[in-house]
Parts: structure tokens; sequence; C-alpha cells
RNA sequence: GGGCCUUUAGCUCAGCCGGUUAGAGCGUACCCCUGAUAAGGGUAAGGUCCCUGGUUCAACUCCAGGAAGGCCCA
């Protein structure tokens, strides 16, 4: 007879093979048709909230990988925040405006800025935000993040661009908002302002000219009365007008250099290279000195004969040049730094069209690059040019008219950083209250604020909220009215941003309104917009305060590393100088993706990885498997061979689940669980174990390890599930009669261990949890969606730790078995391990410990007898198994052949059919 | 060039305060099973702990320098 069909051989429907690509979408298709995310929102309805707020990408373009690491970190903690009990929304935002946006489309359109205007091109960017939101928001969606999507936070929705106005507003009568000069890259062409995406890089030929700037102090030690120059060296003659210092590096070693008539102060090692070039010959070698011990120390300026200082700055090389850089704060970024930490005024006398203006008196008019003959000519003929050529380098031109480009001041808004202490308490905040994961997160925000100068808050740009800011068209200075800025606000709330471009002024500005500085009533308004960052950077306004949902501070804002000196920061500056508080209560940061060289992604490296390619060919939860695989907070690297692993591990958790669903398919808890006191061994064992697991991953995920929470269940399901327990159970579940308390024992913990399983891994693997909670029946599966049931909470009463003592030793001995094992198998003593008979000779404690287990030996070492004897020393033994082996449960017994109606088969399985009654 | 950081088996990660033969899972090789089957079980092989120097009785671990790489800045 075929004894198989009275076997209890698992049974599902659960299919091995995954098929994300397929299944996935019908899974999100359920969530929104059953609208899972709402029922999360009605179930958790009171509870206590985690407001973890969403740092808003550019909308121009696809999702790439970073963005999806991103979204799926974020979803892990909310949905684990969530089952824990939390009420845990998440809404998503896009920070709509600027250059990122602009930039994108002017490519797109193959238009230059000024080929189109304002108004038209802010319709476009508009649509072209919107597209991509739709866009974006379908790719993370199909990543399996639950959030707010129909309603996202936008920051070109009109009531947000109405926040960014107000807030500005608030700075300003804090008194941080002031108006000040900043050099920027600057087409006299196109006669605007370009950003740094906009400047392209080419060869071209300038002037090459090293100028002495004659030192005024007496330098007594060099008791010469020679004049001595400082040497400098430059390839725009044309900003030698606005030059106002003269910056030395503090550690190089510089050199006095005697020549026929003069003395030479140069750096040192770039003697030799300057003699080579110039031609010129020194007299003799004066003296050297560290660059620190010249600081302070006055010149006069060649071209404008005004005094000007040394000072020290790092950022002088000594690639090239004389090691004594020429400084106009006006006319370089560098420049303009340096000229901000000692106060130098931003000189920048060129206006738009790249002309000297009134305050160069004898070069008004002339286009700089022009200027530069003439320039050069004066040094020759007051004696300050020490040599002249010419070098060929590469050189900024703008990306439109292909034309070079200058640094050029001009007026900007600013925001104080050190007004009423603002750095000063942002740094104190982000010491002692906000919580930085990991840690070192805290000293680079810390050195950054530092560091950091005023906030440049004006773009010259068109795709933005516009700066409201006013022109008195009399007297012509710049005015912040709380007045204006207040119904500028709401009417940008009724409509939206445009209308500060649109309106006339007079249709803005209220009717009585007067300049407070001359009683004007003629006004323009500023053009600018605000710096993109800045609308972002209130976001904890305009979203987490608002939204009643969120909760201000957030408990946390989670983004790739680079945001320290972005969002982070400009999130902490503002909401300190409105509320005095940070937005945050911690910060979570992790690394850049990268490939598996640990080189970054980019397209001329061809190794940029699609997130949509890895869900199109194998799904998102092997992708967010990844993400939960790697320490985010160092640089993760991604391959081909790494989404492999990810997919064996994948394979592995599916295929146990399986397994696990197989075997309980007769099995209802709520009728056939069996008390823990009543249940076997090695089954409370297991049912310990889960818990001891379900608390380290618990712990872990408190601190958002999810690599560390990954590689424990992994190790569980693999070494504790798979080759051990489940194995050994696979006698007791198929063979034992079917409601017998031996297999029933065995299902409870399955069960148990089945829907605990599925519940820790639904952070991680929401498609598959979701789609084995579709498949769990009974009690315990109460809600249609596992994101609507609870974390696992651990059973203490099941922790016996003399158990869990015991059974490490029983452990220990299975190895051993287990190699003796494989030795006999090699030698062909035995092929399967239940032809075989354990002699376990054990010293007295041990030897008692196994006794006490009986049966239940034969199944921990799945062989067909165990013999145990008391021993000095433990030693194990393979024989051959007594007697034949069972048809129906392959074990080997004596037994079989004694019964006369079914000689095949063993006691125990003669006694299971006899009851069961045979088909 | 500066600030912050990373570097342990082919892959993902452990390795506490310095202390025997540096661990786990995956992958690989070989074997077993064929009642988890495009599955499951077993055994084994795999490491210059990035390099160089120093401190120490003793360094993967501490210190200094360097290399490679990442983010930000210049």
């Amino acid at each position: 007879m075929d004894f198989g069909k009275t076997l209890n051989l698992p049974q599902t429907n659960f299919p091995m093979k995954a098929n994300l690509p397929q299944k996935e979408p019908e899974i999100i298709s359920f969530w929104e048709k059953e609208n899972i995310y709402e029922k999360i929102r009605e179930k958790r309805k009171g509870s206590p909230k985690y407001v973890l707020h969403d740092g808003p990408p550019y909308p121009n373009g696809d999702i790439h990988l970073g963005q999806a690491l991103n979204k799926i970190l974020k979803d892990m903690v909310i949905k684990y925040k969530t089952m824990q009990g939390f009420d845990a929304h998440y809404i998503p935002g896009w920070d709509c405006h600027g250059l990122p946006v602009e930039h994108q489309l002017f490519k797109k359109l193959g238009i230059g800025k000024e080929e189109i205007s304002r108004l038209d091109f802010r319709k476009k960017a508009r649509q072209y935000a919107y597209y991509f939101v739709n866009k974006q928001r379908d790719e993370f969606k199909r990543l399996g993040v639950l959030g707010r999507w129909e309603k996202p936070y936008l920051t070109m929705d009109s009531l947000y661009e109405a926040e960014v106005i107000k807030a500005f507003g608030k700075l300003s009568e804090k008194g941080y908002i002031y108006r000040g000069t900043k050099p920027v890259h600057w087409c006299f062409k196109c006669q605007t302002a370009l950003a740094e995406a906009e400047v392209e890089y080419k060869e071209r030929v300038d002037p090459s000219i090293y100028v002495k700037f004659l030192l005024e102090d007496d330098l007594t030690f060099l008791s010469s009365r020679l004049p001595v120059y400082l040497l400098v060296w430059t390839t725009t003659p044309w900003t030698l007008p606005a030059n106002l210092a003269v910056a030395l590096h503090p550690e190089y070693t510089y050199s006095f250099i005697q020549m026929e008539k003069e003395i030479l102060l140069t750096a040192s090692d770039l003697w030799e290279k300057i003699k080579r070039e110039t031609g010129q010959k020194e007299k003799k070698l004066l003296f050297t000195l560290k660059g620190r011990k010249l600081e302070g120390i006055k010149y006069i300026s060649p071209f404008t004969k005004k005094r000007g200082l040394i000072f020290m700055a790092e950022f002088v090389t000594l690639e090239e040049g004389t090691g004594c850089v020429h400084i106009a704060p006006g006319h370089g970024e560098e420049d303009y730094l340096l000229g901000i930490k000692h106060n130098l005024p931003i000189f920048s006398p060129v206006n738009e069209k790249g002309e000297f203006t009134f305050e160069v008196k004898e070069l008004e008019g002339v286009s700089v690059f022009e200027a530069n003959a003439l320039i050069i000519n004066k040094l020759k003929e007051n004696g300050s040019l020490f040599w002249s050529g010419s070098t060929f380098h590469s050189y900024p031109h703008c990306w439109r008219c292909k034309s070079p480009l200058i640094f050029r001041s001009t007026p900007q808004w600013f925001l104080n950083v050190d007004k009423h202490s603002l750095r000063k308490k942002a740094i104190d905040s982000v010491m002692k209250e906000v919580k930085w994961i990991p840690p070192r997160g805290r000293l680079r925000i810390k050195s950054m604020l530092e560091e950091r100068p005023d906030w440049c808050l004006s773009r010259q740009r068109y795709w933005g909220v516009g700066i409201p800011a006013l022109y008195c068209r009399s007297c012509g200075r710049a005015i912040l009215s709380k007045k204006v800025i207040e119904r500028i606000s709401s009417l940008v709330a009724k409509e939206n941003s445009d209308i500060w471009f649109k309106e006339k002024v007079e249709n803005i500005v209220p009717a009585d309104f007067k300049c407070p500085h001359c009683q004007g009533k003629k006004f323009r308004k500023e053009e600018d917009i605000f710096d993109v960052w800045f609308e972002a950077g209130i976001s904890h306004q305009a979203v987490t305060s608002k939204e009643k949902s969120l909760r201000e501070p957030a408990d946390l804002y989670l983004e790739g590393s680079d945001q320290h000196r972005g969002w982070f920061q400009v999130s902490l500056l503002t909401s300190l100088a409105l509320k005095e508080r940070p937005p945050y209560l911690s910060v979570l940061t992790h690394g850049f993706t990268v490939d598996s060289q640990g080189k970054k992604m980019s397209k001329s490296l061809g190794n940029v990885i699609d997130p949509q390619d890895i869900v199109r060919s194998r799904g998102a939860d092997i992708l967010r498997l990844w993400v939960s695989l790697v320490d985010y907070t160092q640089d993760i690297a991604i391959s081909e061979k790494i989404l492999n692993f990810s997919a064996e591990i994948y394979r592995r958790i599916r295929n146990t689940s399986r397994f696990l669903l197989g075997n309980i398919f007769d099995f209802d808890p709520s009728k056939d669980a069996i008390p823990v006191e009543k249940m076997r061994e090695i089954d409370r064992y297991i049912l310990l174990r889960l818990q001891r697991v379900i608390k380290e991953v618990t712990e872990n995920f408190e601190e958002f390890k999810f690599y560390k929470a990954i590689h424990l269940i992994q190790n569980f399901v693999k070494v504790e599930l798979s080759s051990f327990y489940l194995d050994a159970l696979k006698d007791r579940l198929y063979t034992f009669s079917r409601n017998s308390q031996e297999r029933r024992s065995a299902q409870t913990v399955l069960y148990q261990v089945l829907v605990n399983l599925t519940k820790l891994i639904s952070p991680i693997l929401s498609f598959t949890s979701e789609e084995i909670w579709g498949y769990i029946q009974g009690s315990s599966r109460e809600e249609e969606s596992i994101f609507l049931s609870s974390w696992p909470k651990i059973n203490e009463d099941l922790i016996d730790k003399e158990l869990e003592k015991k059974w490490t030793e029983v452990l220990k001995v299975r190895e051993i078995v287990l190699k003796e094992l494989e030795e006999a198998r090699v030698n062909k003593k035995i092929y399967s391990s239940l032809e075989a008979r354990i002699l376990i000779k054990a010293p007295s404690h041990l030897f008692s410990l196994l006794k006490s287990l009986g049966e239940e030996l034969k199944e921990v070492f799945i062989v067909s007898q165990v013999e145990l004897e008391e021993a000095d020393e433990l030693e194990v033994e393979v024989k051959k198994a007594y007697g034949k082996k069972c048809e129906r449960c392959w074990n080997y017994s004596p037994y079989v052949g004694r019964n006369k109606n079914y000689p095949t088969i063993c006691e125990k399985c003669l006694r299971v059919i006899t009851r069961t009654r045979i088909p």
C-alpha cells in the first residue's frame, strides 16, 4: 500500500518562486483599494505621535538609488514605529523651486534665460515640477513606501509659499536680514548672474603678470635700505584696482630675495619656478621665515596706491604663482570670504556691462578685458611690473553665450548668522539638545556652523518665491516693510507666488504706503528670488507645525550626510531664529551609494545602478532587503553581486516561511494549540529562542540598526530553524497522527514562530510579509494587513534559563554527533542519518541530562536509535541501526516485519495507522 | 589643500576596556537526501585584519605617518 497518503505532508499555495516584479504591484493595489494607510491612521488615532519629517527631493528627474535608499529607510522607521503603537504619519514632500528644476528645464527647452519671459518660464517650470512629482511619487510608491501620497507637501503650493514670505518677514522684524554685496559669476554679455551649474570651463588666453607690492613697514631685520616688495602673480590684472589685501599661507616658508635694486618676498619653494619663467636672477638670498610672521604688515597697492594689509589664508597654495595672493573681495569667492573675515569692504567697481564705474576714475567706462592692457601699461610706467607674459588656462564661461565670465559683486539679501547670538545658539543646540545618529554627525555640523559665513538668501533666477522687498524710486533705498510683506503673503496664499511678478507694484503695495526714508510713493519690486534652501529650510513652519497629524519639533529628520550643510543646517537656523528651538529632536544620516570598488556612481564611470531596473528585474523587496543589510552610516556599496546576495537571503527567508505555512495547514490556534507545560522540551526551547530573537531584533530596530536586526533574523532562520528545529521536526509533523499532542505541540510553536517572524521582517520585506500574512489563518491574524497589527511582544515566562542552559549543552553534543555522522557517510557506512544508531558515552551530569530527554533525543539527531552509556569522557560512535527501514516513516526498527498485516512498517506507524483508519 | 569619516574571508557584517588557533551567515567545493524539491541537511576550504613605523611582555584593537575611497568645503 501507499503509506505516503497516510502522512501529514505540508500543504500550501504560497509559491516558492516569489515573482516579485508581478506580485508587488498587486499588493500595492491591495493597499490602495483597501485604504490601508487610512485604516492605520484610524487605528492609531489618539496614540502618542512619532514624527518623522520628510526632507523634500527635487522633482527634476527619475529617482536615483540614493533617494530610493532614503525613502526605504524612512518607510522602515515609520512602519516599525506604527507597529509599536505610535501614530506615525508619513507626509512626503517635494522641493519644487530652484535651480535644479530650472536648470533641467532650460536644458530641455534648449533656450536661455533671456529668450523667455519670467512668467512664461514659471508656468512651464510649474508644469515640469508637477510632472516629476507625479512620476517620482509612483516610483516611491512602487518601493512599497506607505504614506499620504495623495496629498504631499509641495514647496510650490501657494500656502507653503506664503509661509516662506511670512517667515522672511518675521526674520526681518527680528533684525536678522540685511542687504550686502557678494561676488557671483557674472556674464556681462547676458547681463546676468550665473549659478555654478551654469558655468562651463574652457581654455582661454589671459595675461600672466608678476606685480610688485611695496611693503610700507620697516623691516629692520633685513638691515638693508633697498625697497622691499611682495611679489604677486595674477591672470586678471583688471581686478587690481579692487585689491584690498594680500594673502599668505601661515605655514609656508617665504624668502626675502635681494635683486639688483630691490628685495622681493615670495614663497621659497616657488622662486626657482619664477626665475625659470621670468628669466630673472637673484643676487642673494637674505632671509627666510614662516608666513605667519608677516601677518598684519602693510603694503601699498600698485594700481591705487592705497594701503593694504597682509592676511593669513589656508587656501594659498604652492601649485602656482608666488605664494602671495592678491585679494579683491569683490571679485572672488575666497577673496570675499577672507574680506568678510577681516571686515574689508566688498569693493567691486564694475557695472553689469563689465565696465569700470566712476569708482575707478581713469578707467571709467572701459570694459574689464580691454582694461587689462591699460593696467599693465600703467604698472610698467610706475615701476610695479616685475614681468608680464600670457597663459593658456581653464577659465569659466557662460553656458549660453559662451563668453568669458567675471566675478562681480552685486547687492544681495543676507541672513546674519550672528544676530542675537544665532550661531552660538545653533552650536549649543546641536551639542546639547539634538541626538545625532551616528554620533559623529554632531561634530560635523558643529564645525560647519562655526565656519559658515552669513547666509546669502538672494538668487538672480526665475523659478522661486520672489523676495518681498521694495525699492523707492525717489531715494533708491531698499525697503522691507512688515505691512507690505504681510499683504504679499496673503496675496500669494490666495493665488501663488507668480502674483509678485505678475501684478503691478501699485496693486501690491497698500495705497497709503510711503517710503519710510523719504516719503516717496513710487516703488519698484525686488527681482531676486529666495535661495531654494530657504524655502526647504522653513518646512518646520510650513509643514511640521501646520499639519495636525505632525508635531513640532519633529522626532526625526533622516537624510543623506550631505545635508549637514544643507537641510539640517538651514532648518536649524531658521527654526532657532524664529522659535528659539531646534526643529528636530534627533537626526539620522546615511552615506552615499558607491559601486563594489567603493567608487561613487557617475555616468562617466558607467557604474550607475537604476533602482527602477532593480524593481523591474528583481523586485522592490530585494532592494529593501539590501537597504536593511548594509551599515548605512558609511558608504553603501551596491552591485549585481551584492544584489544576488540579497536575493539569496530573501529566498531562504521566503522558503522557511513557506515551510512553516505548509506545516500549519490543518492547525487552528484557537482549537489545537497546546499549552507550554505540555510541550516537548525542544518546542519550549525554540519558543524561548524566539523570545530572545524578538528582544534583540526590537532593540536594534529601536536604534535603527536594521542590518543588525536582519542578521539576527537571518541567523535564527538558518541556524535554529532550518538546520536544526525544522529538520528535526519533520518526523513528528509528517508521521505522527494528525491530532496527536506531539504534532500539535510542534504546530503551536511553528505558528508562533511564523506570526512573529513575519512581523519582525515586515518593515523590511513589506511586500513578502504582507503576502505571507494573507496565508496565515486564525486568531493571531485578525487584521487584514500586517501593518495594522502590532509589533511582537516577548513573553518573559517563556525565558526559562535552566532550559536554555540545558539545550546549549545538547546542541554541543549534536555538533559532535553531526561530525561523526558525516564521517560515517564519507566511509559509506551509512547514507541517510536514519540508517544510524548513535552510541553516546558521557560523563555523569551530561549522561543524566541526555537521558532525561528520552525519545526526544533521536529526533534531535535525526537518527533511528540512540544509546547512552555513562563514562569518564564524552565519546560518540555511529553504528548501523537495528532492524529494517520502516516504509512509512523511514526510521529503522527491529519491529519492522513482525506484524502480519503490515510487515513493512514500524510499531509507531502501526499505532498511527490503525488509529486513524486507513483509506 | 581643509573638515568629518571608512578600510576585518569572494559578499554582508561581528570582534567589549589591548591577552590563546580572528567569528557568523551567504557564496564556493565535496557529500547526503529526494515527503520544504529551480528546495532541504552535512562537512570542509577561504583572512598580509589597507600599508609603514612606534608604544607594549603582548596590537585587528592604542599612537604617528601614508595609501585608497566617500561626503562637504575650498
